[in-house]
RNA sequence: CGGGGAGUAGCACAGCCUGGUAGUGCACUCGCUUUGGGAGCGAGGGGUCGGAGGUUCGAAUCCUCUCUCCCCGACCA
């Protein structure tokens, strides 16, 4: 893509309405635009962001044996009535009625939704297990929508649903998307770390939030150094449940809570003084079981290998996926900008015509970027007749992983300059070893 | 929902107290000079001053109502 023909409204001031950092970088990158309180459309350069997140948690799912569905954001009242929680849910659900007067609401989960879709299709323990997954928006009237993307009122998440025989069988999906999403995370580019959450009256020790470290967070969350060095991409073969069961216990034994059940005698009792520590925390993913609860009031009943009629046990697993673009920002920025990570980067690439309209300049950045192009490398190519200053400003502003200078110096010596935004490493080489290098990094 | 703040050009803001033809910087257009870290000079274009009502000869400015946005708190992926 070419920057003269690409829509990417950049600001140099952040408006004022933006606090945090990663919503004042967002605007100024021109990634979104407020449309009302905690509601936002995706530009161009923030779309991307989005889609390549959603593309690493489709894969990572689809591993583990997730199925992708999609379900409405608008949906009929009476399912909630029947799970009880229209009633219990109140002002963050947002009610509407429909021209003849029914009453629907905008999604703000879909544990209603998928129940009724397993209760009306699937009738055998044969059909077990099941893991079900969409990435759809939903709604949460928010008392104070805050910190642009990370607390909005719509929102992009990712939910699974899994249905299973028992508690037995639960537990181990629970363990498979607990690795699954320690995976997501990694390959995100994110240090994220699982954290007990409040288990609720359901859900046992089965509960899990996935935090990212952020001076931004929203709460405290204290736990075990030794989390940090954990290895969340172990080769390890995860289809034998006893090497998931260990894989799982190695992290879910290590201590981390959020402040809410944080305890101080429990803390002093299982983390040796030097492990000790704690982090504001951005919440990205939730993971839990919440067994019997909807299948048994809306009556989501499977047949066992006795012939008997049993309620099926199922879990929930969100990541709030526009949060995680927020989140990400807050995680990797300087004072110049955004610092993307490789994996989801919207460019991998930019090219920088220090002089255009110079013959020399303009006829190698063509080459350069029809080159990369053609090794299909991600490239955002700055063409325009902006002074060379403001194309540095602004492409460190948009974070890309790789910048490539060409400019007079590299008609002297016929060496191009390459910048990595996340080290400020620099290092010159000429065109063909420079296609190649950046091809290698991106295949 | 309680407490606080703000709505004036795409963005940041001044003007309001003390009513009298709406301004500055950035951005945008044109010209000249410049050209490896957000250039300089000159000339332009763009605003029913959030909305409604009122006071007044006259309202961005004073009064009343209203909408929206932001911040702190309780709540949340």
């Amino acid at each position: 893509m070419k920057i003269s023909e690409f829509f990417l409204p950049t600001l140099k001031e952040a408006p004022s309405e933006a606090k945090v950092i990663s919503h004042q970088l967002m605007l100024r990158s021109g990634m979104i635009k407020q449309s009302s309180a905690g509601i936002y459309s995706w530009l161009p350069l923030g779309f991307k962001v989005l889609k390549k997140i959603e593309d690493i948690i489709r894969k990572e799912q689809d591993s583990i044996g997730g199925q992708e569905i999609l379900m409405p954001t608008i949906q009929p009242a009476d399912i909630w009535v029947e799970s009880g929680r229209y009633e219990d849910y109140g002002q963050e659900m947002l009610r509407i009625k429909d021209r003849s007067n029914r009453e629907l609401l905008y999604g703000p989960t879909n544990e209603e939704l998928i129940t009724d879709i397993f209760r009306t299709h699937l009738k055998s323990y044969k059909d077990l297990p099941l893991l079900l997954y969409h990435i759809q928006w939903k709604f949460r009237d928010e008392l104070r929508p805050r910190y642009g993307v990370m607390r909005g009122r719509e929102f992009l998440m990712k939910d699974s649903y899994s249905f299973d025989l028992d508690l037995e069988q639960s537990r181990l999906t629970y363990q498979k998307n607990f690795l699954s999403y320690l995976r997501i995370f990694a390959r995100l580019g994110l240090k994220a770390l699982p954290v007990k959450a409040n288990p609720g009256p359901i859900g046992g020790d089965l509960s899990h939030e996935f935090v990212i470290l952020a001076p931004n967070g929203e709460s405290d969350i204290f736990f075990d150094k030794t989390l940090l060095e954990l290895d969340p991409l172990s080769k390890e073969n995860y289809s034998d449940k006893n090497i998931i069961d260990k894989a799982y216990n190695k992290w879910a034994q290590c201590y981390s809570v959020t402040d809410d059940i944080y305890n101080e005698k429990e803390y002093n009792q299982f983390v040796s003084p030097e492990n000790r520590t704690n982090s504001r925390a951005i919440e990205v993913g939730h993971v839990f079981y919440f067994g019997t609860k909807y299948s048994k009031s809306m009556g989501a009943n499977i047949i066992n290998n006795k012939g008997e009629s049993v309620n099926v046990h199922m879990g929930s697993y969100g990541i709030g996926v526009s949060r995680l673009v927020g989140a990400i920002i807050e995680y990797s920025h300087d004072d110049k900008g955004i610092i993307w990570p490789i994996n989801v980067a919207p460019f991998s690439v930019g090219i920088l015509n220090l002089k255009n309209g110079d013959e020399y300049c303009d006829r190698m950045s063509e080459l350069i970027y029809q080159n990369l192009l053609i090794a299909g490398v991600e490239v955002l190519y700055d063409d325009t007749s902006e002074r060379a200053g403001s194309k540095f400003a602004n492409m460190d502003l948009i974070g890309l992983p790789y910048q490539v200078f060409i400019g007079l110096k590299s008609k002297e010596t016929g060496l191009f300059e390459i910048k990595e935004r996340s080290t400020n490493k620099r290092y010159f080489l000429a065109l063909d070893s420079l296609i190649n290098h950046l091809t290698e990094i991106f295949n």
